[in-house]
DNA sequence: TCCGAAACCTAACGACCGTTAAGTAGGTAT
DNA sequence: ATACCTACTTAACGGTCGTTAGGTTTCGGA
């Protein structure tokens, strides 16, 4: 049981996609134990073993779901970043390409960061840190050239990315839970936030900056 | 049904204690949907009317707790801040007072985060939202206390407030799903990052923060 | 000594959950 | 025509959930 399918499957027909994209709007809607199957096949309008006909469990259909979605977002913001040059431009080209995704459909926002920090549930937690960690690693990598670069300073790499990823992440989970998420999640608010991350909010003298040092272990 | 308690109703008996801890140790494990009344009352070594004798409902049994952890924290974080003097200080003392409440009981923001950043439960919700509405208008009152005497720029409260919370609940939130959150949430790395939030991490010339205004409707 | 409230018990109730056994309509290749 | 695969159906299965009806023990006050 609960074997993990690295095989991504996306979707081979319309029911299917169909059965997919009302499974999305369930899920982020009301989480991954609340939302029934019995509601999602209601919701797509078949009956219910045409679920287990291209799904071999709720949580395959979760896993397929999330596969399809993040490999979207991934692709893009990968992209993204690789076109562009220099720590300060790849951090704002994340946060606004982040914004900008999770403005088109709050749908996959609200249900990647209930997920991620709701409470533990056997066998998806697992999947969503995973999936999270992806993510992660790409402004891991952004901030250790920017601190090799000497464009950073005051701690290491995992400390920054733990904090940008604080702010941008948190940003977007409050955000995409209010009204109208596409007229607050915009590019002069993500480059605003990236200028919060590297010169901060106070209004006195520059100090510096020497956060601890992250322990992975311990 | 749902009738919110305003009146909070601290633990009467022993037994009705031992409930409502191991009734914070459940919740906190496997969030408030997962916990059943039938593990908490068996790690209580109770029957189940013992439950339904002293709260109306599993819901009731979740605010109840929820109250009596809260009132605790929210008591001692305001005699801090009370008693420091100045926006820096006093944004000092409510992350290190956080951090240190955090990590003599990590069941409690266990629970509080991933029942406010999880997924929506009916009753449950509202209620998490008033509560961490409270914590943020502490925060939200330095912060424009801040402004007002100049030591802070570039921005207003709210959006201040919400970069604040931001870094202080998602390091708390991460921080205490990793083993020896003791360890981490220290006094040192609250400092740190209030230098975070007034001066940034990026190397270069200081800049001038300016983010556009939080729009509370629209 | 009797009473009643407080603190507990046993034993069910109905509702909903994820899942599946077994069968069928419709197209396609042999 | 027949065998076969895909895409679906009806009708249940066993299990867990929150909750409660109704009875028992304990014990301080009248």
């Amino acid at each position: 049981m609960t074997v993990t399918l690295h095989a991504v499957r996306p979707p081979t027909t319309d029911t299917d996609e169909r059965l997919l994209d009302h499974a999305l709007t369930l899920f982020a809607e009301k989480g991954y134990e609340a939302a029934s199957v019995r509601e999602i096949i209601e919701a797509t309008g078949v009956t219910r073993p045409v679920l287990y006909y291209y799904c071999s469990s709720k949580e395959d259909l979760f896993k397929r779901l999330v596969h399809w979605k993040h490999d979207e977002a991934y692709r893009e913001l990968g992209k993204n970043v690789n076109e562009t040059k220099g720590c300060t431009n790849r951090l704002r080209a994340i946060m606004s390409g982040s914004f900008a995704f999770c403005a088109t459909d709050p749908r996959v926002p609200r249900l990647m960061f209930q997920t991620h920090f709701g409470p533990t549930i056997p066998g998806i937690s697992e999947f969503m840190a995973e999936v999270a960690k992806l993510r992660f690693m790409i402004v891991h990598q952004v901030m250790q050239e920017g601190l090799d670069a000497g464009e950073l300073e005051g701690g290491d790499a995992a400390s920054l990315s733990l904090i940008f990823c604080c702010i941008m992440d948190q940003h977007i989970n409050v955000l995409v839970r209010m009204p109208k998420p596409r007229k607050r999640l915009t590019p002069e608010l993500a480059d605003s936030l990236v200028d919060v991350f590297l010169y901060g909010l106070g209004s006195g003298k520059r100090s510096r900056v020497s956060l601890p040092t992250f322990a992975a272990d311990q």
